[in-house]
RNA sequence: GCCCUCGUAGCUUAACGGAUAAAGCACUGGUCUUCGGAACCAGUGAUAGGGGUUCGAUUCCUCUCGGGGGCACCA
């Protein structure tokens, strides 16, 4: 809003002198610079052949004055610096601490629904702190496009067939055999998905080895696809044991799914896709297999329908899209929140989309990638025996919560999800996080607990009186409650960064930057010891931070607690 | 071999092409007659390397080195 108006206004100075330039506009690194800065004159000095510090004086000069502007000032080499008027700050201040929070609108396309696809588990695998990624990253990127203004669709495709599935069943027919119906009897739902798991991994290196085994593997396979009733009561309660799992983990991380897409609902209409691409040349054939050549794009070449006439994952993927863009009418956007070993099959199954149905797809299918989850120590893996469950760092977390606060065990599992949501998402999108156990359960410092720490040492203060919310302007202010007047501003439009750029990192260091600023005007300052006009000021200044903090979380798939 | 990514203090990370590269952890030293010390203050310490574009480069281009991922019947 301030900063739309400034812009305007800036704007209009440049058409006055005949520019039409669009000018920049920032937060200076260095408040003393100002609230806002733009650096068009040094932009724009060069075409002019004139001195920057001379265009920017004219633009000044140019400035029809508001009452958001104090003042416009040059600055060496020829940067503008904007001073917004306390009043301003101090009526947005009052908004704020009253819960009004406006959002810009921002949507990525006209219809303004966007669907987040996010999770997709390996049903036969526990669940990891490398998954816990997508998860995290999921539900935020979803929680800020609706507060931007969209409805969100949270889907999740689950891998409930094909091969891998078929890896597990065959050996786990072979344990039954061996042992009889009831080996599941005794075991907790983990230890049920850990045991599949394990049957996967012993069938995976039969199929490597080749041989009888191999081919019985490819039978079950078989047989599942055809819904043969010899497998198919195994194949669903295996099934069923997974999605128990998995929701109470979604759960846990505050997730709930619009709708869950299964493999198993592709693989028909998969293979009729591909036939038709086939027929309208889009696919082709090779070696027995149906695939799509990417090199006249130049992306891969990847099979559709293989030599045994089943779909691969490429395959059920255009049913899958087929699905997704029609079931809950048109979307501006499909967000795929995957990981980057994924990126080459999203390009070629993307393209294929595009071809077949340009209208429909083009532009709207995205991958939204991230980096891996390593230890500090090297990769996971189960051969090495060295995965770390996301359960376990949950619970381990919120363990030594109970142990160092003593705090009650609602409100520590609050704290844990908190603490290892906040360790992940404050690292930007793209970047490998280095997992660390300490630092990821960082109850201090940039850290979810700190955070939510401020918000809880605001709402005991605001318990102890009451404010009004009455237009009081204090003369004059300190430094501190300058700094945080200055940050409030800033919230909505780093929201709006956020889901431009698809970077929930950014609220994260946002709040973290507003909970010092708090902390050190709150170090510096009394507030109830006060005189009342100034009392009633810092009451309104904390009860802004508690209301933006929570709100900040918030976007990020974080509660907060209101005592700790 | 080709494609995609990443490389910033001892460690983990910020920085829309802008002003003195910002924090957390760790380490050293400090703040308590305090509204919640899960806090605050001070100190040490960094852009992998070479070219280029620009008034200005951590950011863009290029080469080199290094890490990770992917490249046909798995998902």
């Amino acid at each position: 809003m301030v900063r739309n108006k400034i812009l305007e206004t800036l704007q209009a100075a440049l058409a006055k002198m005949g520019i039409e330039e669009k000018p920049d506009l920032e937060h200076p690194a260095n408040s003393d610079f100002g609230d806002y800065s733009s650096s068009i004159a040094l932009k724009i000095s060069k075409n002019l052949k004139k001195n920057p510090m001379d265009v920017a004086e004219e633009i000044v000069k140019n400035l029809e004055s508001n009452d958001l502007i104090e003042k416009a000032e040059v600055l060496k080499p020829g940067f503008i610096n904007f001073w917004i008027t306390p009043s301003y700050l101090f009526s947005l201040n009052k908004d704020l601490a009253q819960g009004k929070i406006e959002y810009f609108p921002y949507s990525l396309g006209k219809i303004k629904k966007i669907m987040v696809e996010y999770a997709h588990p390996n049903p036969l695998k526990l669940f990891h702190i490398g998954h816990l990624r997508t998860l995290f990253i999921g539900e935020s990127i979803a929680r800020i496009f609706e507060a931007l203004g969209n409805k969100v669709v949270r889907a999740n495709y689950e891998g409930d067939i094909g091969l891998h599935v078929a890896k597990c069943l065959w050996r786990l027919k072979q344990i039954i055999k061996e042992k009889g119906d009831v080996i599941f009897a005794q075991m907790t739902l983990r230890e049920k998905i850990s045991f599949l798991g394990k049957a996967y991994s012993e069938g995976n290196k039969v199929y490597e080895e080749g041989g009888k085994g191999k081919e019985e593997i490819i039978e079950v396979n078989r047989m599942i696809y055809e819904n043969n009733s010899e497998i198919i009561p195994l194949w669903e309660e295996t099934r069923e044991l997974s999605l128990n799992y998995f929701n109470e983990i979604y759960k846990r991380a505050y997730t709930q799914f619009d709708r869950l897409y299964f493999e198993s609902e592709m693989h028909k209409r998969g293979v009729e896709i591909s036939q038709q691409a086939l027929e309208k040349g889009i696919l082709e054939e090779s070696e027995g297999a149906i695939v799509f050549n990417g090199k006249k794009y130049g992306i891969d070449t990847r099979v559709f329908i293989n030599a045994l006439g089943l779909p691969t994952y490429e395959g059920k993927e255009l049913a899958l899209a087929e699905m997704e863009f029609s079931e809950f009418g048109e979307l501006d956007k499909c967000i795929h929140v995957v990981g980057p070993e994924q990126s080459s099959f999203f390009k070629v199954t993307f393209k294929v989309e595009e071809i077949l149905n340009p209208e429909k797809y083009r532009g709207k299918q995205m991958h939204l990638d991230y980096g891996w989850v390593t230890l500090k120590s090297g990769k996971m893996s189960s051969r090495q025996g060295n995965v770390i469950e996301g359960e376990w760092l949950l619970n381990k977390s919120k363990e030594v919560i109970v142990n160092s606060y003593k705090c009650e065990e609602k409100t520590a599992e609050s704290l844990a999800i908190a603490a290892v949501k906040y360790s992940y998402l404050k690292n930007g999108l793209k970047s490998n996080i280095a997992f660390d156990f300490d630092e990821s359960i960082s109850l201090e410092g940039n850290s979810g607990p700190y955070l939510i720490y401020t918000y809880v040492r605001c709402q005991s203060v605001l318990a102890k009186t009451s404010c009004s919310n009455d237009g009081i302007i204090i003369k004059s202010i300190s430094k501190e409650e300058k700094d945080l007047l200055r940050s409030f501003y800033q919230f909505t439009e780093v929201v709006e960064k956020a889901g431009i750029s698809f970077s929930p990192h950014l609220i994260a260091t946002y709040l973290f930057d507003l909970a010092q600023k708090f902390n050190i005007f709150y170090q510096k300052h009394q507030i109830l010891k006060a005189d009342d006009e100034t009392k009633n000021f810092r009451l309104l200044l904390t009860k802004a931070t508690a209301q933006v903090i929570k709100n900040g979380l918030y976007l990020l798939g974080i509660e907060t607690v209101e005592k700790m």
